[in-house]
DNA sequence: GCTCTATTGTATGACGTCGTACAGTATGTG
DNA sequence: CACATACTGTACGACGTCATACAATAGAGC
């Protein structure tokens, strides 16, 4: 069951607030699997449900930048939500290489779903954190994206 | 290339600091990954080498709490370091169950090296980063897994 | 119009991790 | 002592993601 992770104490000295990051965020991952198990979905497939019923057909290239992985695997999870009939992919007529992806109406239905999902879980995770707490969260996490993104191109 | 993730605009509304939180997460992974690439290692090696450095002959199954991944991932981990003769598993006098993880000299020299990568990049990652900022963010992602851990459990 | 470069989606193979099941061993209980 | 239970490390199959290479198409410059 591993209660939390340890990670002032006995952590790697050299691993610290960045394990804590990494180890809240694999938490946060889980968490969502586990609320949409029952929608037989995975965060990835419910990211980009959700994005498709919230702004319509996509490209996806588009829906590989927004959710954060490559086209590639976005091909994969496209095919997988088209044969459960949850979207569709239709031509482009003035772009005969991409695929337009657009929500289906049981799609939309569970969008809805996941929606629920979203706001309940998002609720429980802000007990005892404040607005101003999670700004300063908020900014910290922009801050480091930045120090990181230099520190890649290096 | 992708310029950071823009999160804070066109991001699916029902994702948001975690979003920010998760993507951060693979910057720090990536960018550790970049450092260390020179040295032939990746984070989790890394991890598992530093660890074992500064603790001595270690379980497998300690490792694979501290590390925060499953036994059976573990356990190829060590077996790709004992190959290249950073590692060795020596048999336990006490419990005939488990292997003593035991750094060589080749592997202690290396651990040194990733000290040294993870200073500078933790420096890097601190410009601009107050160290009461540090603190809060510490804080409130501690609170978060406290939450998340209830929330999964449930 | 033609050519060069960039972009889209896909196929393929690889990697890292997970979950499960398992044999070997330890530990507690009668 | 015998037995049941718990734990360690490993084997195996599965999944999700990645990097690379590719064909088809678009767009820019001549």
């Amino acid at each position: 069951m591993s209660s939390l992770t340890n990670n002032e104490l006995d952590a790697p000295p050299w691993l610290r607030v960045e394990s804590t990051l990494m180890s809240t965020a694999r938490l946060i991952r889980d968490a969502f699997d586990a609320r949409l198990k029952p929608l037989e979905l995975n965060l990835t497939q419910a990211s980009l449900l959700a994005y498709v019923a919230e702004f319509g057909a996509t490209t996806q290239t588009r829906l590989a930048d927004q959710i954060g992985t490559g086209r590639a695997a976005i091909g994969t999870v496209v095919d997988g939500l088209e044969r459960r009939g949850l979207i569709e992919r239709h031509p482009d007529p003035d772009d005969r290489r991409v695929w337009r992806v657009d929500v289906t109406g049981s799609g939309r239905a569970l969008a809805a779903d996941i929606a629920g999902v979203d706001e309940v879980l998002r609720g429980e995770l802000r007990h005892g954190i404040g607005r101003e707490e999670r700004q300063a969260l908020s900014w910290v996490l922009t801050r480091l994206q930045v120090n990181l993104q230099s520190a890649i191109n290096t």
